[in-house]
DNA sequence: TTGAAAGCGCTAACAT
DNA sequence: ATGTTAGCGCTTTCAA
């Protein structure tokens, strides 16, 4: 592995020199700068990048925290913000959670030592974020979620009151007055505030809504499959069921075809966030979109700014959704 | 950012007594070792993975390597890996290239760097490999694709050539005698062997394969669309199409519909590494499955031992692959 | 049980 | 145009 120093003594020449050369910075002979470039090429010399981050105390690298890249939806987050990281020439990483809040922790350590110089966070509900100085939390644009901290903090998403409100509004004028819902872990805005949009809905209609009804989850599928087949193996069960998210809507559906459901003439389903790159998924399911790719392009502005030095003021940013109606409503 | 001599300034103590007390090295006092933990945790020390990485020469870190994170087939491949290090103890970071090969050029810094200690990667074609010095390459498990290296690498996956000679003898025994396929870069290992099996099993048939139906591609969807609707839009087009991958099979039956062809009465469509999770992709397409999750699990172990500084032999291994035959076909 | 000192590879301010 | 020097934060002999 040739480093400078190597580079240097070979040459003849001092560290500085080389680093001068490498980096295009200050003045280099022409000569000198040939024989460095030549004899770096030669040995194939790679900078150190651990050297240099903690030399320069930054990386131009931002990590991109997400709670499950298995899922359709995060992928495309993750190529949206890579793709708009890259543009202005960061390295994006991606660091999977897997709706683990350990791990979320863990990753924290990145934008502590500056192996990231920011982090674009689909929080699962950590509350690490609240012992991280302002410097750092300056440097963490939320998307999808936001963390459940005092301090406000910069968030991306879209208004996940009113689209539940919304879609809870198209099952009711589709003649449910039964309706259960799939919700994810309470520790996440996302999922309190799409909750609060259902209740505040079938509370406005004067629906009723029995506690078995919110049906608590992880957000993934196999703890969805488990509490949807008890839900529907109630005899009282739901006419309708809304899931908080894509996963937790596949797996109702496969428990009402085990259990002979028919979709959507004995149980309506609909979601949040099923997103059908390819259009080959059936049922086509009604769903709300968040547009992933302002949202991410936002967020990388955002991340921009304040990787620059410019704090930017916190708050909420809300990016209006769009409602696709499927053939499971 | 508190660091070590902050808090060895603080405490009166040297930053070494620090250093064994947050990693439990060595003998220390109970009393200091109490007051050490006490203010770490006080002012929420972080160790700079930054400086550690670079005075060990390690980061109990790997990078994945992966063409495209949005293709199921790979979001399951890293969440497999992720867990396979992680129970480990190691941390994994996803490097998506975008089939980019300069990206995955880039990628490499890191294992130079040993910001990475090694390197799962699933290869775009990249000449660099070449390039690396034994030690590094030693440090590289391949899998889904070999590198063009001259050198023997360590790759785990199945075999590409008799898994794709098999589907093309089922397309045959189907009736088909007009069969095109769509490939991916030929820089790839994995698209060289598919197209030579194909190429094998039809001149076993004695059948014909004009030029024309060898499409080439990036391995890409939008890619894959443009050339299927050439492919198709030819009076004298093939009655059935074999995909690469996954999404180029999705291409082609997206350009099936809009042309109104009947798939698989008029095209019957087959291809590689399309996984439906969840079981609702409709058509259900006849494709090769690679396993997935022994691919990751003997990934690791290889990595976790190059890691310990066990070479361990050079050579492929080739796990068997499963058959799904399905609608389309 | 604790401290002192060196060094991982790099960059940059300051000489020359 | 090039060299000298210091230091980023950490771990690890070696010494006390």
């Amino acid at each position: 592995m040739a480093t400078l120093s190597d580079i240097a003594a070979r040459l003849g020449l001092d560290e500085s020199t080389v680093s001068r050369v490498l980096n295009s910075k200050g003045r280099v002979s022409a000569e000198t700068r040939r024989r460095v470039l030549a004899y770096a090429a030669e040995v194939n010399y790679y900078p150190n990048v651990l050297a240099r981050g903690l030399k320069e105390q930054r990386s131009r690298t931002v990590g991109v925290l997400l709670p499950d890249i298995t899922n359709e939806y995060y992928a495309l987050m993750f190529k949206a913000i890579d793709a708009g990281m890259r543009e202005a020439g960061f390295t994006s990483i991606l660091f999977n959670t897997n709706e683990d809040r350990a791990r979320e922790e863990e990753f924290l350590g990145y934008l502590h030592s500056s192996q990231v110089d920011g982090l674009i966070a689909a929080t699962s509900g950590s509350s690490a974020y609240d012992q991280l100085s302002d410097a750092l939390l300056d440097r963490i644009v939320f998307v999808d979620n936001i963390p459940a901290v005092i301090r406000p903090v910069r968030y991306v998403g879209s208004d996940n009151l009113e689209s539940s409100r919304e879609l809870t509004e198209h099952l009711i004028a589709r003649g449910h007055r039964r309706i259960a819902t799939l919700v994810g872990s309470l520790a996440e805005s996302s999922a309190r505030e799409r909750l609060e949009g259902f209740q505040a809905c079938l509370g406005e209609h004067r629906l009723p809504l029995p506690a078995a009804w919110i049906v608590r989850t992880n957000f993934l599928y196999d703890d969805g499959y488990r509490k949807a087949r008890e839900l529907l193996a109630s005899p009282d069960r739901p006419t309708a069921v809304i899931a908080q998210n894509n996963v937790l809507a596949y797996a109702v559906i496969r428990v009402a075809n085990e259990v002979g459901l028919q979709v959507p003439a004995d149980l309506a389903v609909a979601c949040f966030d099923h997103i059908d790159v390819y259009g080959f998924m059936r049922p086509a399911i009604t769903t709300v979109l968040q547009p992933v790719d302002e949202i991410a392009a936002i967020a990388c502005r955002e991340m921009l700014e304040r990787i620059e030095g410019n704090p930017g003021a916190p708050g909420r940013t809300m990016l209006p959704v769009h409602f696709r109606f499927g053939e499971t409503t």
